[in-house]
DNA sequence: TTTGAGATTTAGGCTAGCCTAATGCCCTGT
DNA sequence: ACAGGGCATTAGGCTAGCCTAAATCTCAAA
């Protein structure tokens, strides 16, 4: 009998919730995550990499593909979910109930998300009324690791004269997300695209009070927008 | 230059701050705190207490007299107190807004206080209102870090016919704070004790609203109150 | 088909924290 | 004065996670 199917499993630690969570958003859109990327992405040495994902093979949690990168298993991929539901939900509560700028509670959340006990998260989900979004549109999974996933487009690939509502923006940033709240750019507002400057210039939006906002290109590749239906 | 002379400090690990806690708990009448006592109160093998006080007197956060005992410097005591201050704010917070059981925060705050910014802290004190005790009684320390220290006696050393408030009870047992609770055995309550049976036998008190109360030796040993004004 | 750049893995090393077994210190009771 | 029990420390070993340097693999371009 070995790690794999020994039971009930020692609890995970901090490091491998997140090794998961970056698998799971690194194939969120199918296909291989890679060390590199990995490494990239939680700021570790590649060979680091390489040594969590041996461990996270052996406990049956990813699928590696030596030299072509790694999966989640259906058991990996509910420890993800379970953690991003953890993220989500307290990025929601400290916004709603403690008064956070939606620029903060990413980091804050990154640590809270390994110490909070399930009931906990539970509670806090309940007092906001099981919301379905996080402050900066992403989806929340039910606690039943369930998660929406919406075919969100960006704004820089929306047709000039298209209308959308924007949904979802990238929760990293802190200085982006106080230029972007500066700008009415929150998820939930409907955008109207006018014009866009060619050679991957910016496109210009107008907001449902007439005013108009210049998007350069880079922020408009992190815009996740739903078309307006009849349009 | 060494490393206690060095600065700024890296962050402490959730290891070194549950130490500075123990310690902080086993020398707050004074003395030394033992290897034995610490090794008990955080469930170590007595060798790895020995390990991390070499460690942390390395990084002057204790004193260490060897074979005797350690003790918190100036630095160590102000950890020490900051956490206690996160401990018992999560405390407050999780019975007073999220509607935990107070036989239940414990155990969640354990974990919590080392993942908590002080940012966070400090907005669930002020959604609170400043509390200056916890649940259980106990005083939280300010973010200046001061702790108030009130003389208490523990009910098993009032004298019959005596009035106390009951002002604190250790948060470490679940079913010790549930029975409490049902009891009405809460912080605050008033208590006249009435009888006491002989050979450490249990101390009979009278509630505010008459009704009596049986409390045996062990338990009176762990509520710890105040006289009552002009008694 | 060969080759080389770039990605990945392996090799080897480090620290924090834990453990058990062995040794050493301290103090009390004789 | 000293023996012995009990506590503390030292010795030695382990795992998780990180690192850098070296070796190896892959794939596309020549
Ligand atoms: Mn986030
Ligand atoms: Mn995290
Ligand atoms: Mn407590
Ligand atoms: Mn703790």
């Amino acid at each position: 009998m070995n790690a794999a199917t020994r039971s009930p499993q020692p609890p995970l630690t901090r490091s491998v919730e997140d090794y998961l969570k970056s698998v799971f958003h690194l194939t969120s859109q199918g296909g291989f995550a890679t060390t590199s990327d990995i490494a990239e992405m939680l700021e570790v040495a590649p060979p680091s990499v390489s040594g969590m994902m041996k461990r996270l093979s052996e406990t049956g949690l990813i699928e590696h593909v030596p030299y072509r990168g790694v999966q989640l298993t259906p058991q990996g991929r509910r420890a993800a979910l379970q953690m991003i539901r953890r993220h989500r939900i307290l990025e929601s509560y400290l916004t709603s109930k403690l008064g956070y700028d939606w620029g903060d509670v990413h980091v804050e959340a990154e640590q809270l998300e390994h110490a909070v006990s399930e009931k906990l998260i539970e509670r806090m989900a309940d007092a906001l009324g099981e919301p379905r979004y996080d402050p900066h549109g992403a989806p929340i999974p039910t606690a039943a690791g369930e998660i929406e996933e919406a075919e969100l487009v960006t704004l820089a690939d929306i047709a000039v004269g298209s209308s959308v509502v924007l949904r979802e923006v990238g929760d990293e940033n802190t200085e982006r997300l106080h230029y972007l709240a500066e700008q009415g750019l929150i998820p939930g507002v409907q955008l109207t695209v006018i014009d866009r400057q060619p050679f991957n210039g910016p496109t210009i939006v107008r907001l449902g009070d007439g005013t108009t906002r210049v998007v350069g290109q880079e922020l408009a590749l992190l815009l996740f927008c739903r078309p307006v239906d009849g349009e």
